[in-house]
RNA sequence: GGCGCUGUAGCCAAGUGGCUAAGGCAGUGGAUUGCAAAUCCACCACGCGUGGGUUCGACUCCCACCGGCGCCUCCA
């Protein structure tokens, strides 16, 4: 009910909006989705340390969320989506150090090379970009606050949280406070007791500080998420997520300090992605493997062990897989597994990605060519807003489809994967399931143009066009939620190399298409043979032939 | 050692206490084509790590075992 005040007047849509299920790291089990204000949902990414370049890794949150936030936009909800950036911390100093710059440089550096690689990905729905350093004032104040209900104490030019003053804590991870280790070092002196973390560091000579009650000092890593959190959207918010290795200690111990705080829930919603690994064999991400040392003496070690992904074993290269693969391609891979599943990513994987997206390329050419109309949308702001995603979700179940759509065999099959699509989307962001729907889609679609003969420019009726379009619409919009089929895949269409290409493919394509009518199937296929030694390909159509590099 | 995840066809990957276990890649046969390509159609796991148990019935729940992995220190 707390969900049904979306604008729609709709009453199916209220209904179906409930049925949203997340898994909730917190209880650990699927639970339905009730926001904290009505038709609102605040969300909160924790986004990366920015010392060094991205990696593909860093990217899996991102896209989810991206996807997420596209969803329940679609579904009516009105979404303010925070992704923090920290930009103060040990190794951010370490860095600076090494390469005579300001931490605030190095900073600066790898957050542009972060939201580039976001941007190719087709990840641009983010509201809020807070920067620790910006909001140090408001960091500072929350821990006052801390202190002064005895929840956090300084010691020595260092402020503490009091891990033993929280009798829930261990709730997320499910640990209990005793077992834990904490941080070690020289702090580790100053603290009550070991499990007891920072939140403010005293700095030592020469680092970046910030005056503060305690001295000359920073943040610890923990208290940015809280302070800025609660800033933006409150002291509950709906959903909070991140990557699984952040469950403890960081979401631990700002699901602590904010509760403690506040005397109130932080997050409705704990989600927490999986860990993405590098597959060795082929894929180079994690560059070389580091148990060939101890295993492969005897046996020969399974080709298909994957590594870890991290900075530290020279993951990098994003940019370049990227242009390699492009955006919309990873993009894709990454949404063909279930977010919290450990994806392996490599060559193999995206090749075979690549391979099943040109179906739908195809498929969108395929309407481009026959209706004469453009499949994307050519305004500049093209998926850059969430503008066009608001459309209430369940036009499908019954009557709104149809009078939208109008009737038809093709309307009703994609109609119905419509509504299993959104069935799945429902189900925790199953998007490995929804794709699923977009294939069979996107058969239907094609069966039907093969069936009704809209090859065929004699053939063509304006009934079946439209339903043409309308079907081509409903991918487009599902796509759309996915972040995908925004744009036109391939950039620089434009430049006049390709222009030239194209020119010259037409001039071959001329001289084929004279010989076949001249039965000279002998230079004809000479013709199509060298093409395909190029990677070129060539397809007979009715209305003539059209090609396409590999 | 503690906490947790996972094992579905050659590969990737959804999913459900009970009709024929999604989809993709690869492959096979057919329609189409001068031949192809693309597209469509059909086929492609009598079985979902192994062994038990619960149940009228489990791939789906429980136990054990085997295998893969994560966190417990910084990590998306």
């Amino acid at each position: 009910m707390a969900t049904a005040t979306i604008t729609s007047t709709d009453s199916a849509t209220e209904k179906d909006t409930c049925n949203i299920r997340i898994y909730n790291t917190l209880t650990r089990q699927k639970e339905p989705f009730r926001t904290v204000q009505p038709g609102k949902v605040g969300m909160y990414l924790c986004g990366p340390t920015v010392y060094a370049e991205a990696h593909i890794g860093h990217m899996v949150g991102p896209v989810i969320f991206d996807t997420i936030k596209r969803f329940l936009v679609y579904c009516g909800f009105e979404v303010t989506w925070v992704v923090n950036i920290t930009d103060v911390d040990d190794k951010l100093i370490a860095s600076s150090t090494k390469r005579g710059i300001t931490m605030s440089q190095v900073a600066t550096e790898m957050t542009m090379d972060y939201l580039a690689n976001l941007q190719s990905l087709g990840v641009n729905q983010i509201d809020h970009l807070p920067r620790a350093t910006d909001n140090i004032d408001e960091i500072i104040r929350f821990i006052e606050e801390l202190i002064q209900r005895n929840y956090a104490y300084a010691s020595g030019g260092d402020v503490f949280f009091d891990v033993t003053r929280d009798t829930d804590y261990g709730q997320l991870s499910n640990r209990t406070a005793e077992s834990q280790q904490g941080e070690g070092g020289e702090a580790a002196s100053r603290k009550r007791s070991s499990s007891d973390f920072a939140l403010w560091k005293s700095a030592k000579p020469g680092e970046p500080a910030w005056d503060s009650p305690w001295g000359q000092g920073r943040p610890g890593w923990h208290i940015e998420c809280s302070a800025m959190s609660r800033r933006i959207l409150g002291k509950t918010f709906d959903i909070h997520g991140g990557g699984l290795d952040l469950i403890f200690p960081h979401h631990e111990n700002e699901l602590a300090q904010s509760r403690c705080c506040h005397g109130v829930p932080m997050v409705r919603y704990w989600m927490h992605n999986g860990l993405m690994r590098a597959a060795t064999s082929a894929g180079k991400v994690g560059g070389r493997s580091e148990r060939d040392s101890e295993s492969d003496a005897t046996e020969a070690p399974q080709a298909d062990v994957s590594a870890k992904i991290s900075r530290s074993k020279g993951a990098g290269g994003l940019a370049k897989q990227i242009e390699q693969y492009t955006g919309e391609r990873m993009r894709f891979f990454l949404l063909r597994s279930h977010y919290r599943s450990t994806i392996v990513f490599g060559d193999e994987g995206l090749e075979e990605a690549g391979q099943a997206l040109t179906a739908f390329y195809r498929l969108i050419q395929r309407f481009e060519r026959i209706s004469g109309e453009p499949f994307y949308d050519s305004s500049s702001k093209a998926g850059e807003s969430s503008r066009e995603l608001h459309y209430a979700t369940t036009r499908t179940a019954g009557n709104h489809f149809i009078r939208e759509h109008g009737q038809g065999e093709l309307m009703a099959e994609v109609g119905r994967l419509r509504t299993s699509y959104l069935e799945k989307m429902y189900d925790d962001f199953n998007t490995g399931g929804a794709v699923s729907d977009l294939f069979d889609m996107a058969r239907a679609i094609n069966r039907f143009v093969d069936q009704s003969g809209l090859e065929d420019a004699k053939k063509r009726t304006n009934e079946n066009l439209t339903q043409f379009a309308s079907a081509m619409s409903v991918l487009r919009e599902l796509g759309a939620v996915l972040g995908l089929f925004i744009k036109q895949p391939r950039k620089g269409a434009n430049d006049d190399s390709v222009k030239l290409v194209d020119q010259l493919m037409q001039l071959l394509i001329q001289l084929r298409a004279d010989a076949r009518t001249t039965k000279n199937f002998a230079t004809a296929d000479a013709i199509r043979n060298g093409l395909t030694k190029l990677g070129i390909s060539l397809q007979d159509l009715k209305e003539g032939t059209i090609w396409e590099k590999a």
